[in-house]
DNA sequence: TCCATATTCAACCCGCAAGTTAAGCAAAGC
DNA sequence: GCTTTGCTTAACTTGCGGGTTGAATATGGA
């Protein structure tokens, strides 16, 4: 199997998970530490250590260590390869990000029903 | 979890799965019956034929009994909330269609070695 | 130096996905 | 009507992914 597709393998199937594709979402708000990251869902912090390692062996994220926190950082580039493979399906129209904003909400609100208001 | 959520698991897990992503760049060429879907593949019929249930299930095939033959046909429509969803974490360039190519001739050799050139 | 905070590692459990083989059906053909 | 062809279902095995808890590690602060 060449890099490539083992990278297409790792990047769909982190994204076949619900709890990733939320942490996503929140870190595409703004850049955030595994603890606080953790801190909205019901499963432990050692679980969501887990998903993030997932999220950067996919190139999906970036993890970088300042003092005793680790950054987590989205990395949008690494969805490229992903994105070219499956426009390839498809003349889709152009996407209007009001799309994304309603799937990110019912996400946020149907997978981490446990969320603060003000992360939702 | 609603279904759109319920969607997008099924969706990016049946991609995550090469065999299948193989299955469908062969339909992307043509309509095939299931007993010639699993010809280049190593496997057994029996487990191909789960891989186009589970790609039915996730709306991006759609399978039409014809006499005694299943034909299974690409339903592009199905990856529009994904590629709705992965748009939205950047903004990519308009994707060459070429990338495209290589991607599908890079992931056939890869994945299902034994390939007739003709299928690859 | 000692303690608290931030995060991962290790060991383990459990459920599910993907594979197998064998049997079951349904439609065509002789 | 019997057999062949096309495909699915059933029953089973196995591997892996996602969860847990508890210990380990690393950094910052008092």
């Amino acid at each position: 199997m060449t890099p490539q597709t083992a990278t297409l393998d790792a990047i769909f199937s982190a994204l076949a998970d619900p709890t990733r594709r939320a942490i996503l979402a929140m870190l595409l708000e703004d850049d955030m530490a595994v603890t606080d990251v953790a801190a909205p869902f019901a499963v432990s912090l050692a679980a969501i250590s887990k998903h993030l390692a997932v999220l950067a062996a996919a190139g999906l994220i970036r993890q970088e260590r300042r003092g005793r926190i680790i950054w987590c950082k989205l990395e949008p580039d690494g969805l490229r390869n992903a994105s070219v493979w499956m426009q390839g399906f498809g003349q889709f129209d152009p996407v209007d990000l009001d799309d994304f904003e309603r799937f990110l909400a019912d996400e946020l609100a149907a997978s981490a029903a446990d969320l603060p208001e003000d992360q939702a």
